[in-house]
DNA sequence: AATACACTGTGCAATAGCGTACAGAGGTGC
DNA sequence: GCACCTCTGTACGCTATTGCACAGTGTATT
């Protein structure tokens, strides 16, 4: 991994900025690797760099007093993290975690905030980031509340399948349960109900996306009006049915 | 209920504003009552006013293509909503609806835009907001998932608390099953739970805070750290344990 | 008073998902 | 080749919650 070989500009968000914003943000943004398992930002730890994938998956991760943990949302080069930095906080109360190792250009946080200040549509396009997060979340707030893990995985999967290239994802049962709250041998029999279906095909440490039309339908109703907030504020995501 | 007796200071946002920025503010805010089941925003539909509350709790809601509802986020005289119009957005994907009624000051979605162009400390507190009802909404992402019944009825319970004056909350069984998407005799058998600890009274159409601090104590993985957010980036907001 | 309606209480069988435990399978290092 | 560890598959009893159904109780209406 890490031959620094992505252009900013895979990131969507900088993608978008035009050429004079894109410029003064370019000079700051700092080439980075992230490893499976690298913690952008601790729970109510100090945010010293905010990441812009170009590829790569990283959860947003809500940890109750306890101990208990769920993913809140998941971002890609579609993103940035931890928005929490865009709207002046210095502290995340949410884990950042990569899942799906990949590359990705950082910043400061205090340099962040002064690029906010002399560059209104990347401060535009942090700000809407930072709603569709909200949106991702609360849709995720309604799929733990009701629907069964079946639907639930499907959406996570799509959710990530957005985001990559390719349709392979490397990630263990144990790993998804942690994501979607529930326990690692529920997320195995799930699995093999995909499977059955043929939307995935499931091997050691590795998920493969088949039929996303399949996927999606069988996701149906957890799946889709989060991305819609997405493209209609920022732009597309979803990868086509193929 | 509807003298106009509030002023727009008790609302928390507009309190928190500098003299010159309320003042340009201030000329643009009508009054308005806004009664019980009244809906600010239809799901998908144009955001036509934003509403800052000054009493009474208002509730964003999820609505699924299936037509499955759940609450993301709650939000009274701390907050304003539909949030979708701070980042520039005309629509607003979830339906904003008022569960306790009370008294809030509107303004058209267009002069909202026009003011956050002018008036910085404005633009800065809504943008906090939008991030702040993020975070609860990931917050009910996790209790939705790991929590059971009893716990999110008493956080859900206290998320109302903290925003009304007294302690007592109009709201019937089944209105509280929909927004935590339960069945609604689990309600009633979960207000009973909470009954027998005196933590509230129950009585038909109303639900009475008795002891706080032992809800609190209740629902303690479920509770706090959402709040924890918002005090740290805009103001106090929790009523203290009595 | 009588009636209607909205809200609350209760019961019961069905079930999704949990906690726990353990066995097999697939890689990795020496 | 062997040992070790991680990951996956499967089993089993248990519990929270559901879906459905119906009875009771308060409040409003006429």
């Amino acid at each position: 991994m890490a031959e620094i070989t992505a252009k900013p500009t895979e990131n969507h968000l900088l993608a978008l900025l035009p050429a004079e914003e894109y410029a003064a943000v370019v000079r700051h943004l700092e080439p980075c690797a992230i490893p499976r398992g690298f913690t952008i930002v601790e729970a109510d730890a100090t945010i010293e760099h905010v990441h812009f994938p170009c590829s790569g998956i990283g959860s947003v991760i809500n940890i109750s007093p306890e101990g208990n943990r769920v993913e809140a949302g998941l971002f890609g080069r579609d993103g940035f993290a931890p928005v929490a930095a865009a709207i002046g906080a210095n502290i995340s109360i949410s884990e950042v975690a990569v899942q799906v190792p990949g590359f990705s250009y950082r910043l400061r946080r205090t340099e962040l905030l002064d690029l906010m200040r002399t560059q209104p549509v990347f401060a535009d396009l942090l700000h809407k980031s930072v709603h569709v997060l909200a949106t991702q979340a609360g849709f995720t707030a309604l799929s733990n509340a009701v629907h069964e893990i079946n639907e639930r995985l499907a959406r996570w999967i799509l959710m990530c399948h957005d985001r990559i290239d390719g349709n392979e994802l490397a990630l263990t049962h144990e790993f998804i349960a942690v994501m979607l709250a529930v326990r690692r041998p529920s997320v195995t029999t799930a699995l093999h109900v995909l499977e059955g279906n043929h939307f995935i095909r499931s091997v050691r440490g590795l998920v493969i996306v088949r039929d996303r039309a399949g996927l999606e339908d069988f996701a149906s109703d957890a799946y889709g009006k989060a991305e819609d907030e997405y493209e209609r504020l920022i732009g597309p995501l979803r990868r086509r049915k193929r």
